[in-house]
DNA sequence: GATGAATGAGGATTCATTCAT
DNA sequence: AATGAATGAATCCTCATTCAT
């Protein structure tokens, strides 16, 4: 009746036909949101900038959405899902706990370049923006929206076999960290693609990049 | 008309006798301008705000600083000198070159979180002030700056004893993603001090968490 | 193109099957509509929160009015109209003229704190709503239906016995300030009755609240 | 150094000098907000009004000012404060009760008519304003200011010396509701002086309207 | 009769910035 | 060097109103 929800998916439709259309005036609306907040970041998008980009006017935001805030949570929630899903869909396959992270780390790395087709970028604004740009009421939304995701790294580096006394939280901190950065200088068609990034990264962590360490002849294993 | 010191070092004041106080009065407008651009970011800081930190008004501030973006600019080139400085200090020190980038980790880290004794927290500043909030006509001067910076990495990173085929750039890119993130989730007086993260990530990279490999029996070289 | 009723009696209903229902719908309307501008005043009262009381949606109020202002008028009519009501027949019954001025003050206050059985609060509003919140292009009509109103108090007014000189204007205004004020300060349950105040109000003015003034004995007029 | 005290007198000036134009600023602001909302109501006059009405735009007067509301809070405290003034210089000489309370009422009435000479209609602003076209968080202050006003008539009710059984809150509160009601219909230069209205006002409450009363035994009757 | 969606004209407010003193 | 006052452009948001369905 007034707003919508703020989060997830638009209320169900009544008729679906009669539907379609104001489906996707809201799925537009979303899309021109994630595009111009990856690209100007929170405080220096403005309501009109959003409308302009989806051929509404500023007013009619508010329809959708009560604040800006909560249509950046909006985007950013849908974010979060989509990374999600092609992050599990990645994961799903067979393959021992490396691979898979391998896998894992590419599909986050695609979306965060919006490499899916026909993708808005709403993971890309779920990386750029930091919470610290924010509306401070949005701050535990963002921050559960957040974690939620990181648990599904926390699960994969769980399921990895690690050398003796290593700290598997650190080494997830140290692992998004190097991730998230990319989009900051990543260029497509450059001369790594996403797919190259990933294995390096997670070849360097599970190996090392130091020259390979010699086991001083004779026998056993020794810890580093 | 004004003095403008957009950048780097203050203005020359006119008067000898009163030049100490006023270098005073500007350390101080710089230190305050630090404070609150580290706590709420560039968009969301007002220079109310900063004015306040200082004891000053807003329009004082403009006496040194003709722009919001120029004193976060100046803001910012002192979070790089000083990381700058610690972190060549930090390096100079004799010691193979893995040695010496842990202990430049670990220097960038402190900065990073204000630990060095009587810091304003510039560097603070530098990590989490992303280009992209930013007046667009400072940008390339920002990324000058980062660039400045992030030699000294490479320096380092170009020293180091690698495995043959390792993407050094990619190598340094990963560890900044990561050092940038630390601050994200450090707390000071938890379970990890910042010279064991320092250690850690610099360690895993060297080495990798994976298990250590076991040379496949025999003897002879393996592969790279 | 719409039905237009901006005034009075709702708009015949087109099918006659659906006029009960049509007409408890607008009734359902014009009440929730008194409810809200007597709680919140003609300003502050949003048509959202109206056509939220009566379960309706914005946009649908206009099918009965086009516009707020009308809407309001349509309520203030309302309100005029049963307060006149209550007024004539609680004056009706034989007396003599002040005590009908009592019986028609106690009715008139009886239907501003809208205690007559199942009374929505029109008459509140007709109290409430001050000229000067009101769009200008309603002023008229709205003096028009408050001067009608008053008219009766006029005619109690001047039927009453009175003192040489007394300026019967300025009695009925006086009166009816002191009435118009009573919504502000009763609460229902109080110490003070409607009627005990309307009794109280009414005697005041007939015989005034000063010591009784013991006539010197003797001869001759004496002024109060 | 940002905004003024939301009530009362502005801040006191360090420069009486430099500060006469400074002070005439604030004060001509108070002044044309006094006009305009005395004229149009709270919700009606924008800031842009009167901020026309002074000469300044709509931004200057958060200087002064954090918002809306303050401002009508605060002329509405200088409207207490002048009828407070005015009130107890009318009722400070020496007379019986029901003179002073007259010349009282008179006072009154000039203040809420911007009779006194070079006067803003701060106090029109009093009388008019409803708490109920107001931003809820000034209720409180706005009550408050109300009522330390109303204390002076209290006082004065008090005084009264006044027939056995009399509700001396009734009537206190009926001759308030009256004289609000006042400027409603009041117009200067009409057939009724301010002065003539009070003395009938109080003169009808000391002794009513209604025909003199024969004083049951003894003889000499009176007429009506 | 009713609704969902959208509009667009404002409205209050913020804030970097200017400038006379 | 500093300040108090003011500016004005821009921003988020509100809300009566419209209209196709």
């Amino acid at each position: 009746m007034t707003a919508r929800a703020a989060f997830g998916a638009p209320a169900a439709s009544p008729h679906a036909t009669a539907r379609t259309q104001a489906r996707n005036r809201h799925a537009a609306l979303l899309e021109a949101a994630a595009h111009v907040f990856r690209r100007r970041g929170y405080a220096l998008t403005t309501m009109r900038d959003i409308a302009g980009a989806t051929g509404m006017t500023a007013g009619s935001i508010y329809y959708h959405y009560p604040s800006k805030g909560d249509l950046l949570l909006a985007v950013y929630a849908e974010g979060v899902r989509r990374v999600g899903e092609a992050f599990d869909a990645a994961v799903a396959r067979p393959g021992d706990a490396w691979t898979r992270l391998r896998r894992g780390v590419t599909a986050h790395l695609r979306m965060m370049a919006g490499l899916a087709p026909g993708d808005a970028p709403f993971a890309g604004v779920f990386v750029q923006v930091q919470p610290h740009d924010f509306p401070p009421e949005h701050h535990d939304a963002l921050i559960a929206l957040r974690n939620g995701y990181e648990a599904k790294f926390r699960a994969l580096i769980d399921a990895l076999p690690l050398r003796r006394g290593v700290d598997r939280t650190l080494l997830r901190l140290q692992l998004i960290g190097a991730l998230n950065h990319v989009p900051t200088w990543y260029r497509p068609g450059g001369a790594r693609s996403l797919e190259a990034i990933a294995a390096a990264m997670v070849r360097s962590l599970q190996a090392g990049v130091g020259p390979r360490v010699v086991p001083p002849r004779g026998f056993g294993a020794r810890r580093g």
